[in-house]
DNA sequence: GCTGCATTTCGAGAAAAGCAATAAGGTTAC
DNA sequence: GTAACCTTATTGCTTTTCTCGAAATGCAGC
């Protein structure tokens, strides 16, 4: 029955204030609002934007520091890291020639060599997940050949894979060891008489399960961008369903389209 | 100086018990582990599965209630509820033509007639934010013509656009009006002159701002998919960079491509 | 050296998270 | 109908986190 602190009707942001401000910088920073080198504003300055004391304006700036967006050093301003926010084209994976048109707009992400390293963490058969299922047309209940991959960009880990292949495809093929494709799995399929003709990419936001935040190592409470990949083969039918799991705060994807 | 309560010597997961548990029963519905109609496990089991108390089980599913994921009746399970992640192909905007191809792994989200209407919330010239001024190739402190739009879903908020068009395009058309464009910007833009030829997209997952959070009333603590499009004429000049972020649990876009 | 600024620390009040146990009332199956 | 199971709501309590204010510390640039 007390006076509720201030006038606030209707359904307001439920999170921390900390977390509220973080959000407001992060989206001046990845913006180009505040580019790269740019001074922050001074914390005295944030106090009076967001209304909120020293330690919260700290605790919010700490979380920008975990994600590695912004350093502080005392008695200088805080200013904005070299994020390097990968920039991925999914097209190129399949026709590497076409890799080479680029955009003035586009930051130098994929152009300086990236530090990135693939890590096999498991191959095995399981009974794929509902939604993989459906894309490989498997019937219920059955298997299909997993292999589970971790990508390091360095040395932190930045994105999961989780590749599935139908076993009709994979059984007798070096897919089913566990060991580094050379050439890419793409090359071994289209060696193996089923060239990748087509991709379908289902993208989403996603709030990070347990698993997928250790897996990770995400800072602080960011979201991950799923992918899900089938690729399908001239005559329609599905070679590989990949679930691709993203940092968010490490990457983002590109697609070009058009009537062409 | 007391004892530690248990023993966590890696980074852990820093979000609350709750939101853990709803981020993992998350990922079960969304994967399709749990279909729509289903039945979530009974609390006793959740207890036990997360080794929770039951206040905790409790808050963790009033999260997926206010994201309308599952409903619960008292005395019954909790159940999935027909969720309607609307899966948008950008490229069908383009070439409508093709929009005749679906995929059997593909839930009927766009198929059934969608209660989706647009509502036009201001028209304006302003000074771009700095990744659109990249995009439009605008001299540092250029305008643009802006065009804001919320995309509502059942009365919902679902979508925040912004569109910017260079001065040198929009002056003296209909896009400098308050006012809906017949038959959509597309159509509209090939009658000037400038047909739209080519698209890129940047996808990306990222953290609500406190204005996209009001704007979208997003609920719980959700991330939002944000797109950055450029429009480009046959000739390679951007005609219009569209911002569109949409509410991470409503939405999911789906990309093709391949060597055709 | 002085000033501005970031950083750290301390205390204290308020709010939220989490546990335990209990009660109430609906649904389902027998 | 009855019984078992389930969700939902309530209460009390402890611990942790959030937030503020204020003061102290340390570094960078002039």
């Amino acid at each position: 029955m007390t006076a509720v602190p201030k006038a606030e009707p209707e359904a307001h942001d439920r999170r921390s204030l900390h977390e509220r401000i973080a959000a407001d910088l992060r989206h001046d920073i990845m913006s180009g609002e505040l580019s790269p080198g740019a001074n922050l504003p001074s914390t005295a300055q944030l106090r009076t934007r967001f209304d909120a004391s020293n330690a919260t304006i700290q605790k919010a700036l700490q979380l920008l520091k975990d994600e590695r967006l912004v350093v502080g050093r005392a008695g200088a301003a805080v200013t904005v890291r070299e994020h390097h926010q990968r920039t991925i084209r999914p097209a190129d994976s399949l026709a590497p020639a076409a890799a080479d048109r680029s955009y003035p707009w586009l930051t130098e992400a994929a152009k300086h060599g990236t530090d990135a390293h693939i890590m096999l963490l498991d191959v095995r058969e399981t009974v794929p997940p509902a939604d993989i299922r459906n894309a490989l047309a498997l019937p219920a209940g059955g298997v299909a050949v997993l292999r589970s991959q971790l990508v390091l960009i360095d040395d932190e880990p930045a994105e999961l894979v989780r590749s599935y292949y139908p076993p009709a495809i994979a059984d007798g093929t070096p897919l089913r060891d566990h060991r580094r494709i050379k050439g890419g799995t793409a090359t071994l399929l289209r060696q193996l008489g089923h060239t990748p003709h087509h991709c379908v990419d289902q993208v989403s936001a996603r709030v990070p399960t347990q698993e997928q935040f250790e897996a990770l190592r995400l800072p602080g409470s960011l979201p991950v961008l799923c992918t899900l990949r089938v690729v399908l083969a001239a005559d329609g039918r599905p070679i590989e369903a990949t679930s691709m799991v993203k940092a968010g705060h490490l990457y983002e994807v590109l697609y070009e389209f058009g009537p062409e």
